[in-house]
DNA sequence: CGATGGATGTCGTGC
DNA sequence: GCACGACGTCCATCG
């Protein structure tokens, strides 16, 4: 078993008998046994077990992999990952991998966007003007809407829960310790009300509560294809 | 190319030239191209590009897979995969894969195993009750600790940010809305104080702040390690 | 480099 | 089945 063969190799999997070591961020073991190996071209690498999607150990991409003896030492930053192969089960090479991106729909993006698109569904007759991500000291709002009022919207593709109400007291703690800069930034007037919104084609009972509570309003927004 | 013998096989990978079609809670298009196809023993699966630690498209263990001529169908609930299959370069059925779990240390278990062993450390000579995941209407608090005082306290194992802040201030309204019932059931007078604490090895500036302006303590803990 | 939030997050746990 | 939070989350984006 020349596993250091493998070192002038991009991108390669091995089916292998290990043993994973790995410290940095946190610290583990990972015993003795079978294990699907992966390293890919980018310098990501992977140690997969029987079951689960994710991988049991793992390095993000720009890794400094090296091969030396039977031990392979994975690299980046503070982190290492050392796995030692007992005995390669399989080793194949891969070459011509593609690095597609893929395409996907049904994302917050998509709900924001029909809100930009058509506001006065879902707030009512008006001018309005749209701003996404719209930085605050506490993060980007997804969206703020401006009328005769500045609607501060977080926009979420699943149900939303209270985690997300938080979020958005957040952003409006955030702006209202700066409100009336804020308010000059959007050219809108010192007096102006300030509404916060969850948008999102569903929301649990504690976060509709906690609308109810904290004045804020739930914009009911489903993806196009649900609506049919 | 009989692919409809990997039926027989309880897991097994194969690098193929192949297109992915994903419907359920989101809808993906994966462009023809060479890509790892993994089918793991539990029912998950998985389908990897050539950079990042992440599957492309994937489906988690219960999952039913078939496949039918050159097509590999996966579905769970309401959620499908197909996967069509061009050309297949590569194809190995996967034994004996070991299903051990990782051994991990430097858990948020940890820190907050820490505090509990020697709470006067971190708040002060007393005598103390620890109740650990303690159930509020808004999730469970990782650790109340009682004394003279309630401690409600947000343990976190990286540095601790504005969103954890507001993940304890999400505990320590919903202890609120109940109070009297909690200090009852935590045997503790009505008119005991309640203190919010956020406890982990880092704090950023935000959330700092944001404990000074609302009386929350922040309870500097390290991992055993970092200490020496 | 840190800070922040999305994700088909996945997974475990408790109800 | 739903709700919730941890995770070595990973990753893109922005300052």
């Amino acid at each position: 078993m020349d596993l250091e063969y493998y070192n002038n190799i991009p991108a390669f999997v091995l089916f292998a008998v290990a043993d994973v070591h790995y410290d940095g961020r946190a610290s583990s073991i990972l015993e003795r046994g079978n294990y699907l190996i992966i390293k890919k071209e980018d310098g990501s690498f992977m140690v997969h077990g029987a079951c689960h999607v994710p991988a049991l150990n793992y390095m993000s991409s720009g890794s400094i992999i090296h091969i030396k003896g039977n031990i392979i030492t994975v690299t980046r930053r503070s982190e290492t990952i050392r796995t030692k192969i007992y005995n390669c089960y399989e080793g194949i090479p891969i070459l011509g991998w593609s690095d597609h991106k893929i395409k996907i729909r049904k994302t917050e993006a998509e709900l924001t966007a029909r809100i930009i698109d058509d506001p006065e569904t879902y707030l009512g007759p008006g001018i309005y003007t749209a701003h996404r991500e719209y930085p605050t000291l506490a993060g980007p709002v997804d969206l703020v809407l401006t009328s005769t009022v500045i609607y501060t919207i977080e926009v979420k593709r699943k149900r939303i829960s209270l985690k997300d109400s938080y979020q958005l007291q957040r952003y409006l703690d955030a702006f209202a310790k700066v409100a009336l800069v804020e308010k000059k930034h959007l050219n809108m007037p010192p007096g102006c009300e300030i509404v916060g919104c969850l948008a999102g084609p569903d929301i649990s009972i504690n976060a509709l509560n906690h609308c109810r509570e904290n004045g804020i309003r739930y914009l009911p927004v489903q993806f196009e294809e649900e609506v049919l």
